[in-house]
DNA sequence: CGCCATATTGCAACCGGTTGCAAAGGGGGT
DNA sequence: ACCCCCTTTGCAACCGGTTGCAATATGGCG
């Protein structure tokens, strides 16, 4: 059914391979032969088989896209970004949905057998050696949302968690907060631990920190945690380690009759969209979601052209968004 | 670098044809010779290549999974249902992200030179003509969230949209609301006309109906929309033709001093994870997303089978969700 | 033990393209 | 018109598997 390259080569009248020259970028074939088998290319409809060009030459187009965070709003963006991505530099994504998994030997047979050209592992829940049994794999593979370091086994593309567990500190304190807490997500999150490390570095100062975490990043897990916590924690402000447990948090917080910000400030982070609708109004630290999947992609593709080059960690800056969720820093709010 | 069949085959020194056969369901092989093979796979950690296999076969195990709602948190449900439903079946999502695009001609060509087997679009906003191009291209296709009809061109499934306007309209009714207005999604699309078209239907019995359309099924775009109308508008309900854009409608609302639901009822559909969510607490139409999704994958399963089945629409059904924008039955609520 | 039907195996062509290599074509200079 | 050199073209092998067909092996039965 579908139009092959020998029927354009026998309509044209010419070889198979002056056809398949036509569509190679960079190969030799006059204007001539170009035109006379476009002509014959357009009348047929026909488009080159992209799996049977990447039997020859190795290349699908295929970028293997691996994620386990579908509960995550934030997630959205970053699918959005990804596959916008991709497809506008010709390439393709193959999602691969890891629910429960976090063993990579499934996910690299598979990926094999789709001889993908590349991998992107976009989590920071997964360990490091996910990510990396693709590399030993033979595969080019980048951690989006990894945990950034000198000497990294795989190349990392990420914001710095511990600085911005130090900012979200620096900031509940500069706020008079001195009741202070970290509401993480799942503890084998390297982004969890990360951010708590920098939670807790600083000078004691009089301030009180504590920290516990959530079984996953999501509304549900944050509610959950938040409901345990309010049971014998009192502190006065918490940094939910991402937007959606904050926002988990808060119905909890609220629904036990405290106000937000009021009686318990939260601070966030990710900024994903949803903080700043209205009716969540959340304080939150900004991470660059679009900036890091752009240098993530240009990444993979700078790996496609040199597969072994040097592993980096790119770190990507994050601010404070200021919202409704935080009292100001001249001291407590008016009720 | 990748093992191949070959290498196996020289391993256990017999024919590829052997090798090919102990990895393809239902091929005659004796029991010796599938052991021996599996060893010598084992031995070399062999995965048979899908995609050369499909260029014999002619199925690759890819599906097409269109969609062009990335600003719709709905749709990370639908993402994760419809990825992780196709992989539990042994099948491939390769994602399409169409943003402004409604002419199917680049995704039709697109798939096709990824041969995949068989295409899911799913969308309310496409036009039906949409996944009418794949079909008359020869491949399996299945349009999730489409328009019902009685003689279908492509397989649909989703809900019936105008029965869901009704209800919508008979609820707002019900809770004694005389002036009640329709907040549609884009003009174009099907799910927003046949919403309307039922919330229309009706005696007029002393009731207002008014509507207008948003640009986008998108939190911006309802609350847009919502901040356009308060300026002329004074329904005392609204049907929002999606959970998001009751989200964004209920934010101008509440910008503008209005309460909710003591002011102004709203009542969305879809019944997203976040319309539970205590902060927004929405009153809504459940659309049986999960149920949906399985019939789709399902059907397009079939449709592998049997290419040429006749199309048919699969309708599941709706259920009111009672929660905190509408107010109750018996009259007006205490403020 | 021989015969025949059935199950298993290998050969070789093929799926849709790509590409190294050698042959053919084309242009410029004299 | 001739020669040389660079382009363009076609041939044929190959990418990793599949499969129709014929050859061979196996088993059952008399």
């Amino acid at each position: 059914m579908p139009v092959t390259l020998k029927e354009v080569a026998e309509l044209a009248g010419v070889s198979t391979s002056a056809v398949s020259r036509t569509f190679t970028e960079g190969a030799s074939v006059s204007a001539k032969m170009r035109a006379k088998v476009h002509a014959a290319a357009e009348q047929l409809g026909y488009a080159p088989n992209v799996l049977a060009s990447g039997l020859s030459t190795g290349r699908t187009k295929l970028i293997g896209l691996i994620s386990n965070n579908f509960h995550n709003p934030i997630f959205l963006e970053v699918f959005d970004r990804f596959t916008r991505g991709l497809q506008e530099r010709g390439l393709r994504p193959l999602i691969v949905n890891l629910t429960e998994e976090t063993d990579p030997f499934n996910s690299v047979r598979l990926l094999r057998q789709y001889s993908v050209d590349g991998v992107i592992v976009a989590s920071s829940t997964l360990p490091p050696a996910f990510a990396l049994a693709f590399r030993q794999a033979g595969m080019p593979v980048v951690h989006t949302f990894g945990r950034r370091s000198a000497h990294p086994e795989v190349d990392v593309i990420g914001i710095d968690n511990v600085a911005c567990g130090a900012q979200a500190r620096r900031t509940l304190i500069e706020r008079g907060y001195r009741r202070i807490a970290f509401l993480g997500g799942p503890e084998q999150a390297t982004s969890t631990q990360d951010r708590l490390k920098g939670f807790l570095r600083g000078r004691a100062d009089g301030v009180t920190v504590s920290y516990s975490f959530a079984d996953a990043y999501s509304f549900e897990a944050g509610r959950d945690e938040m409901t345990r916590l309010l049971q014998s924690e009192d502190a006065e402000a918490f940094f939910c380690a991402d937007d959606v447990l904050s926002i988990g948090a808060i119905a909890a917080l609220r629904g036990a009759g405290r106000r937000v910000p009021q009686d318990v400030g939260i601070i966030g982070l990710n900024d994903m969209e949803m903080a700043g609708w209205e009716s969540i109004d959340l304080t939150t630290i900004h991470q660059p979601i679009s900036a890091i999947i752009e240098a993530s992609i240009d990444r993979v593709i700078a790996l496609l052209g040199d597969p072994r080059a040097r592993p980096q960690s790119q770190v990507l800056s994050c601010r404070l968004v200021e919202r409704g969720t935080l009292r100001r820093r001249d001291g407590p709010q008016d009720t």
